[in-house]
RNA sequence: GGGUCGGUGCCCGAGUGGUUAAUGGGGGCGGACUGUAAAUCCGCUGGCUCUGCCUACGUUGGUUCAAAUCCAACCCGGCCCA
């Protein structure tokens, strides 16, 4: 066992974004009210590493909640993780994380920013990028890069090995002999260092996040810094309801996806977890929702692409979503929002299981295989057979393929 | 450093010289059904404008008519010993 972590956050933290409501404990209310009559803000950490370029709706629980703090007129102090990217959040899954360039991290910063609403209506901004001394953004190789040895040792000598056993990733991989590698054990040291660098008071994460949070208040504490508290959300289920969201498992949702896709993937979440959805990601009432789950479905995934995209384009995917329905049973598929796929990069005459990889769709040896399957439509009409030739571009402009039931490209010559 | 076991397709895991693009399970995709879901049933699941060709079983080289399967070196990992 390591320190009594249980005691050292909240225990009443939930979901609620509204950081006065559902604040129960003591502590953090007191720190609250410490804040309030200093007249000084908190500080409230979130870190995200740059290693991919697209924040989904998974983040979206923890950027709501540093939202809601900036509202409440603390500081958000973002971090962009960019020197502990190099090493990676041990996760299990991952073995070796490849090595990002600083260009590369950069750009996904960059990215990050932008999905964020770095200079976007801040009606839809997620965060609050205007307001004074409402955001910080940080990258901590500004205080990590410059580490010397003697830095690092001492970092290293304020943990032992069975307090990093005690990680029940690190523990369930010692356990059942997957390797772990030396400076994994360095990723959570220097997250919770970056609590030290910043002085926060308060550090968000998921609940995976737990242990490396508890090691930022250690590391205050070992500076002689006031620690932090932690405030842990639920992780958000990805598409499949079952495993958490992330980018590795494919079963997120993006928001820097467009109205229609999103839509359409949130009005397909299974049953068991639209609560979940409704509770994490959007204000509405649940009680004041309809019981009918389809209903609710649709309530929610209207919802949270309305919050996005704005109330039009939400009611606009949600119409187009049923259009795309009504036309894969036959009627012709006469939708605005489709995707378009040029013509100009394939070569006519054409084959039918060609014409789907040149189009981007799929390889061309599954474009075959899901031709025979039946899977693939044109303006509504299945094709059943992959040779069929298409003459040239003009026969196609306009027309919509269709590969299942969600993907639909239209062709323009 | 020594000993030993092991590295197979998205994942797990069979296969120890020849109908092997490689059994099986998971996952994924497609079809039927349905609520656009779940459950169930069926099909597919390396690439390529494909009646054929190419690339695949840690890496490199070797033996052989023929290797994921044999040999060698190397790389990487588990366990035990130091």
């Amino acid at each position: 066992m390591s320190r009594g972590l249980a005691d050292l956050f909240p225990a009443g933290v939930t979901a609620d974004p509204k950081p006065t409501a559902k604040v129960a404990d003591q502590h953090l209310a007191a720190r609250l009210a410490e804040a309030e009559a200093e007249g000084r803000p908190l500080r409230v950490k979130l870190g995200i590493d740059p290693t991919g370029s697209d924040i989904h709706l998974g983040h979206a629980i923890l950027f709501r909640k540093l939202r809601a703090f900036q509202d409440a007129g603390h500081t958000a102090v973002l971090i962009i993780g960019d020197f502990t990217a190099r090493i990676g959040d041990p996760t299990g899954k991952s073995a070796t994380r490849v090595q990002l360039s600083a260009d590369q991290v950069e750009a996904n910063a960059q990215t990050y920013l932008a999905q964020l609403g770095q200079g976007q209506d801040p009606a839809r901004a997620l965060l609050d990028f205007d307001t004074p001394g409402r955001l910080e953004v940080r990258r901590n190789s500004e205080w990590l890069a410059a580490m010397d040895l003697a830095a690092v040792i001492d970092l290293l000598g304020t943990s032992t090995v069975g307090q990093m056993l005690a990680k029940e990733d690190f523990g369930n991989r010692y356990g059942s002999g997957t390797p772990i590698s030396l400076h994994e054990f360095l990723y959570p040291l220097l997250q919770g260092y970056d609590s030290v660098a910043i002085r926060s008071d308060l550090e968000l994460g998921g609940t995976d996040q737990k242990f490396n949070v508890a090691m930022g208040r250690d590391l205050q504490r070992h500076h002689g810094l006031r620690p932090q508290f932690g405030m842990l959300l639920p992780i958000l289920p990805g598409l499949d309801g079952v495993q958490k969201m992330s980018k590795s498992l494919g079963n997120t949702v993006g928001l820097a996806e467009d109205p229609l896709s999103m839509y359409s993937k949130l009005e397909k979440l299974p049953d068991a977890v639209v609560n979940d959805y409704l509770n994490l990601l959007t204000d509405l009432d649940l009680a004041a929702l309809p019981a009918n789950p389809r209903e609710r479905q649709k309530a929610m995934a209207l919802e949270v692409t309305r919050q996005r995209h704005g109330e039009d384009a939400a009611r606009q995917a949600q119409a187009d979503a049923a259009r795309l329905v009504a036309g894969a049973a036959g009627a012709g598929a006469a939708i605005a929002e489709v995707p378009e796929a040029s013509l100009a990069a394939v070569n006519f005459p054409a084959k039918a299981f060609y014409l789907l990889s040149a189009v981007g769709l799929c390889s061309s040896s599954d474009a075959r295989r899901q031709i025979q399957g039946g899977g693939v439509r044109l303006d509504g009409e299945k094709l059943s057979d992959p040779n069929q030739v298409f003459a040239d571009a003009a026969s196609l402009d306009g027309k919509v393929l269709q590969l299942g039931r969600k993907t639909f490209r239209r062709l323009v010559g």
